[in-house]
DNA sequence: ATTGACAACTTAGAATTCCAAGTGTTCCAT
DNA sequence: ATGGAACACTTGGAATTCTAAGTTGTCAAT
């Protein structure tokens, strides 16, 4: 992480893959690259690479997925002031992140019967 | 840190804060505790107190200064509960409940069709 | 009395090292 | 062939250790 910008490591990635993430370079649903790898390309430590992800996290741009890896998320979450984890709107923002989450179990459960129903018609 | 609300330190410690801080207790402009009080007081190391301050900054509630110290934000907003309760919020909260019972029941349909298409799956 | 040095705090950033826990694959023994 | 063990990755949390840099108070020398 050599750029002069002034921004710490840390800031600097967080800005990058928010980028990546509005271009559309990182589309929802996505995984990030794993945090060695990131820290492999940008030459920085895991911590670093951790503390942007934090960052990510609690914006809501990002969710992790213990043994999986860390996902775009659907929603941008314009969160501009505050109010991202506090307060109801927070509250919201945690519901619907846990309710992505059933659905995507579901999801994959589903899809699991459907092949042993339905069987492989590919 | 010994509350066993499953949370992890640094959130437990961020809500106390966030806490504090909406009751009054740590009226805008006021200096938190150090960070080495901090890490005293709820018996944890001076990371995970940094990482409860981190979630703060990062969501606007709190603003650190270095060499002096980390002081509550001017913009307490966040309007206490009239709204959260009425209006488009309490709205959106409904909602939610409603769509949290629907996904209940579609786990309870599917794990019913799984259990009668994978027999046995102890 | 003013200035300068210094010590003690403070936050911030970064690296490193653990451990816990979830996921996926591979491979071997039954 | 199937089950299960082992292994390799993955994120998450926490502690520890440095370094950098800003603030504040004290104290001594001029």
């Amino acid at each position: 992480m050599v750029e002069k910008t002034g921004q710490p490591a840390y800031l600097q990635i967080v800005d990058e893959l928010r980028g990546q993430i509005r271009s559309g370079a990182l589309p929802a649903g996505t995984a990030l690259p794993s945090i060695a790898q990131l820290g492999e390309r940008f030459d920085v430590s895991a911590s670093v690479v951790k503390a942007a992800i934090s960052v990510l996290r609690t914006e809501g741009a990002v969710i992790g997925q213990q043994g999986k890896g860390v996902f775009v998320r659907e929603v941008p979450a314009e969160v501009p002031e505050a109010v991202s984890a506090s307060g109801a709107t927070g509250e919201i923002l945690d519901q619907l992140a846990q309710m992505r989450q059933s659905l995507k179990e579901l999801r994959d459960r589903l899809a699991a019967l459907e092949s042993a129903v339905f069987p492989e018609q590919k």
